[in-house]
DNA sequence: CATCCAATATTACACACGTAATCCAGGATG
DNA sequence: CATCCTGGATTACGTGTGTAATATTGGATG
């Protein structure tokens, strides 16, 4: 398995626009982001040049204006996030972390038993009988 | 409310020792860490320094050698992390994560019971009648 | 008293990150 | 044709972080 490259806080917001859909020139990027971050056009080209830098991305250089694509998928990267951030401040426990969230949080009826249903769900469908 | 210092992952380590049980001179720091990382006990120093300067710990500068102790607190900065966390990962939504810590991690029936017991507390404590 | 060490204080240094500005090239415009 | 703008490439710059090294100081030791 590829090591998953290091994603900033920053460059996050512009891979989630690449994940949203793509390829994207960078233009296009911008503008989805304009609505979000408070970011100079320059400042989303220099994330877009480090995330094809650190194989985060790429682009068709065939194309012009440059269309950006992700290489890595949001899920791996959520799931190696996750995994390094439980480790770090919940020692890899996920229990402390649910505690944590619904003390925050105040869940309804339905998203609680949206949860339990992942549980139940995970704990042992290997069919019936 | 306090604004919570911005923790570093290394002074994470650190913290989670203090956190762990205070005060704690620089010295029982070094040597709790060194059985978890392989730092030198100036980085250490360091990190000590750094928290205190954040204000995230203080010291007791009339006990000799000085004595640390966290100025704030683990579930607190957990808190926060995981909200910080939440937002930029997930955009702010729970079940995903669960998903994916799920896809992830095996657990057994006795840790998807404790889960489940957290959402069913979490659900309606208001008493019953 | 001179010396040495542990504890503390100060300084270092490369790299990542946030946040751009500058420079250059090729097409649109007057 | 000279100019300007858009897109892209290169460069910038202060701050935080990981990871220490060096300097200094207040007692313990010979």
């Amino acid at each position: 398995m590829k090591q998953l490259p290091v994603i900033s806080e920053a460059e996050w917001e512009v891979m989630k626009v690449l994940w949203a859909g793509s390829p994207l020139t960078a233009g296009e990027v911008i503008d989805v982001l304009a609505g979000r971050m408070d970011w100079s056009p320059k400042t989303v080209r220099t994330l877009l040049n480090r995330l094809v830098t650190k194989e985060a991305a790429s682009f068709d250089p065939d194309s012009r204006p440059y269309r950006y694509s992700p290489l890595v998928s949001e899920e791996e990267c959520q799931r190696a996030e996750t995994k390094s951030f439980l480790q770090r401040i919940y020692s890899g426990s996920f229990k402390p972390l649910l505690v944590n969230f619904l003390k925050e949080e105040k869940l309804s009826q339905e998203e609680i038993a949206e949860l339990r249903k992942l549980l139940d769900d995970s704990g042992g469908p290997e069919g019936r009988g």
